[in-house]
DNA sequence: CCGGATTTGTACGTATGTATT
DNA sequence: GAATACATACGTACAAATCCG
């Protein structure tokens, strides 16, 4: 439905993000392959990937080397309250914090300063903050 | 000096974020130009691609097309009170949320839900949330 | 449990389009 | 308007991890 003038492998995302909102493609579950994709529409290796590369860094899938993406499942996130005083930036990881932390990719970093100078790391998908 | 099993882009990536964060590329002004890249570093074009889109996604950098890729500068950040019972999720933007709040690529979003039922969204790297 | 087939990851090349300088 | 430099999109080949019989 995009304009034409949109770049293809965006087009090729719009479609495959719509399919995992609508639940075609469900969560938990892997979407085709990167050549049936290909097949489907029409497209070359390269335009797919980038495709898939946009619905990783949305946090939408999940990708495994020598397995098919995965639909990335919500994850029960654990509250927690952000004291007074204390403050919260946000921003993308680096990828030594990406793996020690186990980040996904696609996932940002929540990073509390607390007042009493200590610093923590949290993963994004995994936290929702709640004000005292 | 990473061990040489690691993929060319990272190491290019890693050789590249140190000499952003040592200030030999400095805020706000461009790195090389991609070509010089590939001359430096004795490799493809793909690679210094993949190189720079990983320093584009973690927010280091900020690419134009025609232009060189500039060194993102740290943004003021506005304060922001998370008043008692609001919650706060972060994770990445949508492709639409991105043109909707002017967001760089590699900026995460941070939605705030009010008692009141309103939810706000704001850019990560321009916003700094503290607790009442 | 092993091994081969499958599938994704890396890396390179080429050609063309398009925005900036 | 021309030259430059980034963006898109096709292709190939091989490596490495997973899957399955």
């Amino acid at each position: 439905m995009p304009s034409s003038d949109v770049p293809l492998y965006l087009q090729l995302a719009a479609t495959l993000r719509e399919r995992i909102q609508e639940g075609v493609y469900s969560a938990g579950k892997p979407i085709p392959f990167e050549a049936a994709i290909c097949d489907e529409h029409g497209v070359g290796r390269m335009t797919v990937r980038r495709a898939l590369a946009v619905l990783r860094e949305e946090g939408l899938i999940r990708t495994k080397r020598g397995g098919a993406s995965v639909v990335r499942a919500e994850c029960v996130r654990e509250t927690l309250i952000l004291q007074q005083n204390d403050r919260l930036i946000g921003r993308m990881p680096s990828r030594e914090e990406r793996s020690e932390l186990s980040l996904d990719v696609g996932v940002p970093l929540l990073e509390v300063h607390r007042v009493d100078g200590t610093t923590e790391r949290f993963a994004a998908d995994r936290v929702e903050i709640i004000g005292h």
